[in-house]
DNA sequence: ATCGGGATTGCCT
DNA sequence: GGCAATCCCGATG
């Protein structure tokens, strides 16, 4: 109790601040709240840029075209949940250097019924906006005090896609930074996989802060998702559907199946066997198979035929 | 003002 | 696979 408000004065820095500057956690005190002046929040954002510049051959200017628009989010919830599958999330820093990751693994949260929704019996309140503005608003929230998730709202009265795991596909070294800055000193070099095979992780591996909240996927100069020019869309066939994670209190709404992830892919964060002799008994493996990222040495390229 | 819980992660055994 | 870390948020009085 006492150590509480000690601890909140000690703000932990977290996935807004520049890997280099996060090396001493007291000395960079990381505000997650929206409650704070314009000006600082501003200075906060500029600050979740990295400094790491990242050359990378696999995509072009021409891939602009592939970026998608309004349109792609009017769709219901569970739906835009399994055509996220397979598209990239971009993130352009303030130096210019991209990062980009496919989509391999998202949930669905309704709104309304779905007791496990933070919108919950149409419940509002001031950190789930985001999920009742048009869809393809981000929504960015904390969570345990110390991470962030990023979802994406859909059709449907606050309802939202939360974006579970990517596959690493450009800026891997600048990921790697920014995941390591709360490692301990001396831990191992996360392999490509384990950058962002995980809500959160995603979001320090993308440099998602919190300030992003409430900005349109659409039309945000420095965050948007793209088609990969490189594969197909995820075929239903490659979509296994899973019981959400996290949300065991929930009771019945806790079972339905609405976490969806591509098959065999091994950025999944975490894989369910039951679920996937459900979903694809009598089904082939998917097309859209990983690049090697099943390596465990050195950086790989992401190029595919 | 206070309390309990949470759409997680990393480290340890 | 267990568990600590860590604190915002929303509910309650």
């Amino acid at each position: 109790m006492m150590v509480r408000r000690k601890r909140k004065m000690l703000a932990l820095t977290t996935l807004a601040a520049a890997p280099e500057q996060a090396v001493n956690k007291h000395e960079n005190r990381t505000d997650l709240t929206l409650k704070v002046s314009p000006a600082k929040l501003k200075k906060k954002c500029e600050n979740a840029q990295s400094a790491e510049t990242e050359q990378s051959h696999y995509f072009t200017k021409n891939d602009l075209q592939h970026k998608l628009a309004e349109g792609f989010f009017n769709q219901s919830c569970i739906s835009l949940a399994k055509a996220f599958l397979g598209k990239v999330l971009v993130r352009r820093c303030a130096d210019g250097t991209e990062l980009r990751g496919r989509i391999v693994e998202t949930e669905a949260y309704l709104g309304g019924e779905d007791k496990a929704s933070h919108s919950a019996g149409g419940k509002r309140t001031e950190r789930n906006t985001a999920m009742f503005m048009k869809p393809g608003t981000i929504y960015v929230y904390p969570i345990y005090g110390i991470y962030l998730c990023m979802n994406v709202s859909s059709e449907g009265e606050g309802a939202a896609v939360l974006l579970r795991s990517l596959e690493p596909l450009q800026g891997q070294p600048v990921m790697r930074q920014l995941r390591a800055a709360r490692h301990k000193e001396g831990a191992r070099q996360l392999k490509d996989k384990e950058l962002c095979n995980g809500p959160s992780k995603l979001c320090q591996a993308l440099n998602i802060p919190r300030c992003f909240d409430r900005r349109d996927l659409a039309s945000d100069p420095e965050v948007w998702l793209e088609k990969d020019p490189h594969t197909n869309p995820a075929e239903p066939h490659n979509i296994v559907s899973a019981p959400r994670i996290g949300i065991e209190s929930h009771g019945e709404w806790a079972k339905k199946p609405w976490r969806f992830y591509l098959h065999g892919h091994p950025c999944v964060s975490v894989v369910n066997k039951e679920a996937e002799r459900q979903s694809l008994s009598g089904n082939v493996m998917n097309n859209l198979g990983p690049s090697d990222v099943h390596s465990d040495t050195g950086q790989h390229n992401v190029k595919r035929t």
